[in-house]
DNA sequence: TCAAAAGTGTTGAGTTTACACCCATGC
DNA sequence: GCATGGGTGTAAACTCAACACTTTTGA
C-alpha cells in the first residue's frame, strides 16, 4: 500500500520564563526565506527517526541553547493549509516552563538570534505563532487553577511573595494574600528554610523551597489541587 | 529550502456512544495488509489539501457511515516510531460522542465492517489503539467533572435516571442521587417536559430535555460547571 | 520616623456531604 | 400486594470569601 502525501511535519516550542513580575517567551529570529528576520517560535521539522518530544528538545537546544526538562504537548495545528506560505506544514506545539537561570541565554550554539520577550510586548511574529502563544498562555493560566505549577518558574529558594506575584501575573487579577498563603501552605509541598531574602526594601521575607518529593507523591495519589480566590 | 521527510500523517477517531448503562466505541475491521481482519479505530491518512478536522469527518463517514458534529482534538501520537509496523506514521487522534440513533449503523457505504464494541469488552486492537482509547476515556471522564457533557450521548428526551446512569457508568462510581439532581437542576439547562417514559417497570420517570441555548449562553459567560459528589 | 514589604485570624456565607422514606406504576 | 424504579428535604461539616492591622527592615 503506497501513500502519496506531501505534508511536512514540524514542532514548535513555547517556553515560558518568569522574572520580576513578567512572563517571558523565548523567540528566535528567522534566518532564511521570505520570512527572514521575522521573529518566530523555536521549532523545526521532525527528523525521520526522531520521536516528537526528542525533536522539541533538540530544536530548542540547537536554536536557543536552552535546556528544558519536560515539555507538554499543547495542540496540533493542521487545519489552516496556508499557515506556512511555502507548503503545507502540520505543527505539533509543545509548551513548558524554565527556571530563571535560563533567562540568561548562553551565547553558545546558534543562540545569538534567540531572545526572551515579555509576553505583553511581543514583536510581529511569523506564521500563526501569535495564535499559538495565545493558546499556550491560556493553557498555562488554566493549569494554574488546578495544579500548583510555577515552581519551575521560580528560583529554587524563593520568598512567598514571589509565588504570589507569579500568580497575579499569570492570572492577571489580584489575589487575597492571606487566603492564598493558607491554601498553598495547606498542600504542604513547600517548606520554610531558615534563610531570608537579603535584597530589596521592606521587611525581608523567609525563603521557601519546593518539596518535589512530597508533591509527586500527592500527584500519584491523585490529590486534586484546586486553587480558588478572587 | 528543501526538506526531506519520510513520515506519514494520519488521523484516528474515537467515537463514544451510550446505551443501557454501557459505553461503546466505534471500531472497524482492517481490510488490507498484515493487520487484515484486526479491529482498529476508524481513521486514515490525511489528504494533501485537507484540514485535519475535515479528514476526521470524512474518514468516519467513509468507513462507518457515522456522521459526527464536533470532534475534539485529543492528542498526537508521534513518539513511538514503530506504532505502525509498515512505516512511520504520526497520528492526530480526535474524540467525540454521538447520540444513540447512530448506534444503529446504516448499512450504506463501507459500513459492513464497522461495529460498536462495549468499552469493557474490546477485541484485540491493531497498532497502539488500545492506548489511544484509554486516553480518550480518561479525557471523557475528566471532562464530565467540569462540564456537563453527556447530553449528546442521550436521547433528545430522557428520564433523569438516564443521566444519573450515564454518570455512574463513565465515572465508575456511585453517585448520590439527590445531590446529583439538585446540582444538575441548579445549572438550569435541562427542562422538564410533560411526557413520561412509558416502558420499563416501576414508576414512570418524567422526561427532560437539554436546553442547548441556555447552555451555550452560560458557556459564553464562562460559567464553570463543577460537579462534585461521592 | 517613614516607606516598603512581610506576616498573621476570624467570621459569615455558601457549598458539599450524608442520609431514608414515600410514591406511582405494572404485574 | 409486591417489586421496581422515581421523587424528595434537612442538618452538620467544610470550604470559601472578605476583611486590616502589626512587624521588620533599610534609608
Amino acid at each position: 500500500m503506497e501513500i502519496k502525501q506531501n505534508i511536512k511535519i514540524a514542532i514548535d516550542a513555547i517556553v515560558f520564563g518568569y522574572q520580576q513580575n513578567q512572563l517571558f517567551v523565548l523567540l528566535i529570529k528567522q534566518k532564511y526565506g521570505d520570512l527572514k528576520n521575522q521573529w518566530a517560535l523555536p521549532g523545526g521539522f521532525v527528523q525521520d527517526g526522531e520521536p516528537l518530544k526528542k525533536a522539541v528538545v533538540r530544536e530548542l537546544k540547537e536554536e536557543t541553547g536552552v535546556k528544558v526538562t519536560t515539555m507538554e504537548q499543547l495542540y496540533t495545528f493542521g487545519d489552516d493549509l496556508k499557515r506556512d506560505p511555502r507548503f503545507r506544514v502540520i505543527s505539533v506545539a509543545y509548551f513548558g516552563t524554565v527556571n530563571p537561570k535560563e533567562l540568561k541565554l548562553n551565547a553558545g550554539t546558534d543562540a545569538k538570534e534567540a531572545k526572551w520577550f515579555p509576553l505583553n510586548t511581543l514583536p510581529k511574529l511569523a506564521f500563526d505563532h501569535k495564535k499559538i502563544i495565545q493558546k499556550a498562555f491560556d493553557r498555562l493560566k488554566a493549569k494554574l487553577n488546578y495544579q500548583p505549577i510555577g515552581f519551575e518558574l521560580l528560583d529554587s529558594k524563593f520568598p512567598f511573595s514571589d509565588l504570589e506575584n507569579l500568580y497575579t501575573t499569570i492570572l492577571q487579577k489580584p489575589i487575597d494574600r492571606r487566603n492564598f498563603r493558607k491554601k498553598i501552605l495547606s498542600f504542604d509541598f513547600i517548606a520554610e528554610t531558615d534563610e531570608y531574602r537579603k535584597i530589596g526594601s521592606g521587611r525581608p521575607g523567609k525563603l521557601y523551597e519546593f518539596k518535589s518529593r512530597k508533591y509527586n507523591e500527592l500527584l500519584k495519589q491523585g490529590i486534586s489541587f484546586e486553587i480558588k480566590f478572587a
